[in-house]
DNA sequence: TCTAGGGTCTGTAGCTGGTACAGGCTCAAG
DNA sequence: CTTGAGCCTGTACCAGCTACAGACCCTAGA
């Protein structure tokens, strides 16, 4: 019976939580940090959120799982917000996390050979010398 | 003329992270969390460092520039100085570390192929609609 | 009606891996 | 003797959260 009678059904925090899957507390931060707007309060001071901030919500948790970071998050949501974003914008911080995230796996990748050609040479016994620690000891 | 007469060129902050490459506040960091040794002081308190930590640190930098994380690096610093350390042993480290490397390449493939799949959907015209903003709006 | 338990509110501390700066000493060159 | 560089300490800051204390508030059961 409750709700009811009301228009909008009101979601406290640990609705929107559970809804989107988000940490309680990241919501409070992404307030604090401007990403989430502030939300109208209960008379007694709660949190009062609607479907309109789940969709925020769930918007950047993907573009989160996407890599984008905080700053580009927020980049992204006032293209958005201002209602003239365009296609080429969002592509352009799109391309350039892209390439970021080139970059990282890149870098990756040489870490990976370099581990593992190294690690490939061990004998694995129980012996003292080891091609992983002549590596990092090496006197280059 | 200096240091002529004295048996063990005495090195100072500055000279490590000169040495190294490593930034001169970061030694001082590690020193705090235990990686890098409390090395003897002169009579004006200033710490005086050997070869044997310029040595040290080229270990620490090496290990973290194949992504070891700190606490790895401690765990590979134990069984070095424990000189006990087996090559077994020290392959299980580096095995483990490759593994979560190679979970972290998987991880930005995933991302790099969601992106670049989505990005090349776009037109990149002055119009407001973008697949980028569809994926991260999208009603799953 | 009282009470126990959950939820929510705030501010703040902790995590990793550093980086930077203030305020005070000390040292070497000119 | 002065001036600038280097060093000392503690502390604050960055991202991106996560967690906890202490104070409210709300609802269900006895």
């Amino acid at each position: 019976m409750k709700n009811h009678h009301r228009s909008v059904k009101v979601l406290r925090r640990g609705d929107l939580a559970k809804l989107t899957g988000c940490n309680l507390e990241t919501i409070r931060y992404y307030e604090n940090i401007g990403v989430m707007p502030e939300p109208p309060r209960t008379s007694k001071n709660y949190r009062a959120y609607d479907e309109s901030h789940v969709g925020r919500l769930r918007f950047i948790m993907r573009a989160r799982e996407l890599g984008f970071t905080l700053d580009e998050v927020r980049d992204l949501l006032a293209l958005v917000d201002g209602g003239v974003q365009t296609c080429g914008e969002v592509q352009g911080l799109a391309n350039s996390h892209l390439a970021s995230v080139r970059a990282k796996i890149d870098d990756l990748k040489h870490i990976e050979r370099v581990l593992s050609s190294t690690v490939a040479q061990c004998t694995g016994d129980d012996v003292p010398e080891c091609p992983v620690i002549d590596a990092l000891t090496e006197v280059t």
